[in-house]
DNA sequence: ATGAAAGCGCTAACAT
DNA sequence: ATGTTAGCGCTTTCAT
């Protein structure tokens, strides 16, 4: 006796050692603690209405046999899957991972699970995970929308009833939907003010490809103010494209290299900031240097590196509880929060024009 | 005609607006196309011995009902979810967010989703994630295990056939399992050799908790470093403690401002290495200094900063592929992988001792 | 090539 | 308080 019970023969059998040895189900510990199907249910559950007696035989029973409850089977049957979807661009980017970390939070509190998956900047790429995501039947969405995505598949997924909020971008297609963005023109414009205050007219911008959202609004904002002080906006001064690639150090040296040479410089992204900072160690230049978005070690440099703080982490806060709440039925018109950003001050953004 | 078909009576109903619409399933993809329930799997499935006509037909009728298959009830038949999990530290630490990616990589080109969750250290959490995920019945999972895991619930899913690899410390409470690791005696011993080259004899360790393999494995390195060149250890010069703790940039201060303030400084994580940089420029202090893990803008400080460089995408990548191997089926006995470091020159490892 | 039917492991009525 | 039963939506024999 001990452990003649109703267990699959399959189990633990010589001739089936070290296949996936197929897990207990909760029949298999109704059986072996000599209670029903459901009382079972009730204990993995947390239903209080079992008596003491049979909750500590199945307890047991659960422990003996190691039962996990088979979440596929649960979800199935309930048709919510308490798991939630989260598209970003680069988990190695720490906007991004600020942002993911937040979200991640906010689920947890729910009890919910969250799955990342990186979209790596690829349309084709995010559609994929999307769809993957919702196959998996998550019970909502926050996505970073690839520049050029396509609405259509996520109008339809939308239709079907899977709540979504985009974040860093405006939904795509005019898709009407919650989104959480950061105030890119406005934030730009102050930077570039700050520039400006301190002396700066020849002040150029290294910002992304014109077809991102948030690239294209920081150009503006750094166009405006520009344009507010009376400076004339000289395009030769103006570079996007992706930080990573070849032509980015090229421009900087052309511009450094040039007649009327800028004086100060606008970095409108994170890896924008520390390309040319790399670049301009390396070329021993100091023109003035704001850049959009924190970084660590930003006070660690020499000088520290004024910026133009976002909030990653306040983004992916706020778009999860907007996401959660959608998902409990919150049925109203479609949000859209813009976060203000935050100048910090640390010196490399005070440098005045070299005369 | 046109659209009184076999819709479930719930949808689009307008006493049921607004609600979560349930999505067609197969069954009315069957119907709508006139064709068998098996027929919609084999072509939703890529199943090949399908007619072309009937095909098309099926075909048809899912994009009119925006079906997508319930990942839920295919698990649950098939008894493989496709997904495999990775519990880090912490998504914002650069190290574990490459190593995620490098994960992500090799789980997206076999058709899996990867789940990864942030256990922050606390071995509460970890053990609840490790518990959902196998809930989830993911079919494997990568583990940076917390430093007090208690290993019984590690070996039980172990045991029920969960493949397991252990990444950046070793498998807890002697669990016989894969593991992928930085050879992190060796790499600290490196640096801090390369700081006794260089002249010094007074080096300051800043290492994390004890209690963690990777942190106690660099110290051990350390002190080896110094005693091989007869170089007796001072342990008011070593710091072992979480870097974010108040104590840390109290304990620097206290080291400078002593008889005998140390040349040069062995910081023996990121973490440590920023954080002590941080507090050199506040104090405007420059000892030597060569830090444990590589990170964006080293090579951009004044001096660049010298450092162990280990390789996170290295761990995960091998992590990944030896996982699939498991779940693949490979039985042999376990493999424990130790990953090289490699020593980047950049000047701050190369000051002199102050005179 | 196609369809009918069984059943994966769970939850939620519905009995008792 | 407890047990019985009917599915959730899919895959997979097994017939045809």
């Amino acid at each position: 006796m001990g452990h003649d019970k109703a267990e699959p023969a399959d189990r633990s059998s010589p001739v089936n050692a070290g296949r996936p040895p197929s897990r207990p189900t909760m029949n298999d510990v109704a059986a072996r603690a000599g209670v029903g199907l459901s009382t079972v249910s009730r204990v993995v559950s947390g239903d209080t209405r079992v008596s003491e007696a049979r909750s500590a035989l199945v307890r047991q029973a659960i422990r003996e046999l190691g039962f996990r409850r088979n979440d596929s089977a649960r979800q199935l049957r309930r048709g919510a899957t308490e798991s939630i979807g989260l598209v970003i661009e680069d988990v190695v980017d720490p906007f991004f991972s600020h942002l993911a970390q937040a979200v991640e939070e906010v689920a947890f509190a729910r009890n919910s699970l969250l799955l990342t998956s990186s979209s790596t900047r690829d349309a084709q790429r995010t559609r994929r995970i999307v769809l993957e995501f919702c196959a998996r039947r998550v019970d909502g969405l926050i996505i970073t929308p690839s520049e050029s995505d396509e609405a259509e598949y996520l109008r339809e997924e939308l239709d079907a009833g899977v709540p979504m909020v985009f974040v860093d971008r405006p939904p795509p297609g005019g898709i009407d939907a919650d989104s959480v963005l950061t105030d890119d023109f406005g934030g730009a414009r102050s930077g570039v003010e700050h520039l400006i205050a301190h002396g700066h007219r020849r002040i150029a911008c290294f910002s992304d490809r014109d077809s991102l959202y948030s690239a294209s609004e920081r150009v503006r904002g750094y166009r405006h103010a520009l344009e507010v002080a009376g400076i004339t906006v000289d395009p030769t001064l103006i570079h996007s494209a992706t930080p990573e690639s070849e032509g980015f150090a090229r421009a900087l040296a052309r511009m450094l290299a040039g007649a009327e040479p800028p004086t100060a410089v606008f970095a409108a992204n994170n890896r924008s900031t520390i390309v040319l900072l790399r670049e301009l160690v390396r070329h021993e230049m100091r023109p003035a240097l704001v850049g959009f978005d924190d970084f660590e070690l930003a006070d660690a440099m020499s000088p520290g590196v004024t910026v133009v703080a976002q909030f990653p982490g306040e983004i992916g806060r706020i778009a999860a509880e907007q996401l959660f709440r959608r998902i409990d039925g919150a049925r109203g018109p479609s949000h859209l929060t813009s976060l203000r950003t935050r100048l910090i001050v640390r010196g490399s953004g005070e440098v005045p024009p070299a005369t």
